[in-house]
Formats: structure tokens, C-alpha cells, sequence
DNA sequence: GGATATTGATCAGTATGCTGACGATCAGTA
DNA sequence: TACTGATCGTCAGCATACTGATCAATATCC
């Protein structure tokens, strides 16, 4: 019988719970209230602004039904804001706010440490080499969820 | 600006929900209704029969109280049984069903070619690197989840 | 033995993620 | 221009995951 531990698909889960579980406990001590998902979501809207949420989720590798939520909550948050758009009105244009710049400003190096704390089993050299190997093989099964990675359009 | 690949919480929710989308993918295609989890639930009931929820969240690593709905379902589904401890009234003892035990038998084999899916862009060196390398990580990062791994007890 | 602490299971509430559907809108074409 | 198909955002529904609480039952300690 296969052992749980012989099961890429069972690492991965408890590798990523493990690393939602530093992040959230990192970004909570430091007094914020952020999940991964919105700190991505956030980092996102900030380096594209005027972006619409397909575009966002394409290049997070969301799913675009998720994506409503997570917006619907940042901007509850008062950290983005979404309006229509006038080139395309079935679209939504998103914007960082002044508090979103600043709660991004502050929380990026907490962000940073957690990282770090995700991989601290393992020394500089295996931790570079995992993360060659994960890009690899997420590249190879990018079309294989119904969330794929995309480049921003023109 | 840090890319989103160079952030391991991100690789590992990316590398998570391809391994998810294969999986379910491949186990539909087979005629087949189980999730990741409920297939990891029930293969450890088989192994550890007339355990109770507590260890058995503790052998696969999950939070107690997401437990309650995955037994839930798999006893809907007819594939294992739950029934009250005689050693422990708060406890309750899982057993797998003579269902359950077939449709284990003819989705192993499906379950191990989506782990060969998962990691189809990567060498078989690669892929026990990465292997290891998870499993490093995830051996130092066991206390930073609310639902780490856990040995049976006697 | 009896007070206290702990434990097993569940629940309510919240946040991802997905499937499949829908209305509104846009783009391309006959 | 009218038609057709695609796209954007949203929704309902389901399945993980977690926090924190509660109830019942067991363990522990004095």
C-alpha cells in the first residue's frame, strides 16, 4: 500500500496548508487582516492599475467566480476600489486605494518573512531547487485546471 | 517587486489546485465520484479500521472539524460507516463498507496515474527531488497548522 | 469521591475554489 | 443592420479549511 507520503497530490495539499497557516499567523501578529488570496489579489491591482477582473484572475491563476469574492471583500475593506468601465461596460476596472498602498507597503515584508518561515527546513540551496521544481512542473500542468496562469493582454 | 513566482506560498497553491484538478479530472473520467480527500479519508479507514475522527484527522493532517462533513459524505455515499464507540461514548468508530472497499480497489490505480499526471513535466530524478524536498518542508512546518500530522496511538 | 481539566464530535460563521448557469454586452459576420 | 457567438461579471450550489464555541463524556488531581 502507498503511503500517504509517496502521494504528490497529498504533499501538495499539506505543503500549501501549512504555508496559508504562516502567512495568516505572520500578517495577524503583525496586526493585519489579510488572507493570501486578497494579498495577491491587492499586489496585483496595484502593479496593473485600471485592471478588469478576468485580466486579475489570468494573472493569479484564479478562478474568475472566486475572484468577485475576493474583491467584494477588499473593497470592503476599503484597500480597492472597482468601477465600471467606460471602454467595455460589461467590465470592471480595479484600483488600489491610498489605505490599500499603505497596508501593502507594510504587510510586503511580513509577507517576505513568511516565506521564509514556509521553508525553513530547508537550506538556501534545496529551497531554490524546490521552487525550480515546482515552477516546472506547474508550467508542464498549467492547462490543467480550470484556472491557468495568463499574461496580461495589451 | 517580488514575482508571484518567487514566493513559495504561491508555487504551492498553484502546484495544490493543478493536483486537484487532475485528480478529480482523471477520477471522473474513470466514472468515479470522490474528492482528494474523501479518497485519503477513506483509504485510511480502511487501513486503520474502527479508528475514531480525531485520529483519523490526525493521519491525514486534517483540521478535526472538516472531518465531520467529509465522513458525512462518504456515508452518504454508502463507502464507510460510523457508528458510537463502546470504549469512548464520545467517540465514534469508522469502518469501511464492502462499497467502499470496491470502489477503493478500482480507483487506486486511477489515483496513482493522476500522481504520475501531476508531475508529467518533470524526470523521475525531479520528481523524487521535489518529493523530498516537500517532504523536508513540510516535516519542519508540521506544528505551524492547526491540523498537523499525527502518529496512530496504541 | 468530587472538582477540574481535557477530549471527541459537532456547530455557526467565514473564506477559498470549483461547476454550471445566467444576463448584459461586445465583436464578427452575413 | 440583424444575427451569432464569445466574453465579463455574477449567482446558486457544493466541498474543503479554518476559528471559536458548545455539549457530552472521560481523565486527572486533590
Amino acid at each position: 500500500m502507498k503511503d500517504n507520503n509517496d502521494m504528490p497530490g497529498h504533499l501538495a495539499r499539506r505543503f500549501q496548508q501549512i504555508a496559508v497557516a504562516v502567512f495568516l499567523a505572520e500578517v495577524e501578529d503583525a496586526g493585519f487582516d489579510l488572507t493570501p488570496v486578497q494579498y495577491a489579489a491587492l499586489a496585483t491591482i496595484k502593479a496593473n492599475p485600471g485592471l478588469d477582473q478576468v485580466t486579475l484572475a489570468g494573472l493569479i491563476a484564479y478562478d474568475r467566480t472566486t475572484i468577485t469574492g475576493v474583491i467584494d471583500r477588499l473593497v470592503q475593506k476599503g484597500l480597492a476600489e472597482r468601477r465600471p468601465s467606460n471602454r467595455d461596460r460589461r467590465a470592471r476596472e480595479l484600483e488600489i486605494t491610498d489605505e490599500g498602498r499603505r497596508t501593502l507597503r507594510k504587510i510586503t515584508p511580513v509577507v517576505e518573512s513568511a516565506q521564509r518561515i514556509i521553508l525553513r527546513g530547508l537550506s538556501a540551496k534545496e529551497s531554490e531547487e524546490l521552487m525550480r521544481l515546482l515552477r516546472k512542473a506547474i508550467a508542464a500542468g498549467n492547462e490543467l485546471s480550470r484556472a491557468p496562469l495568463r499574461d496580461a493582454q495589451a
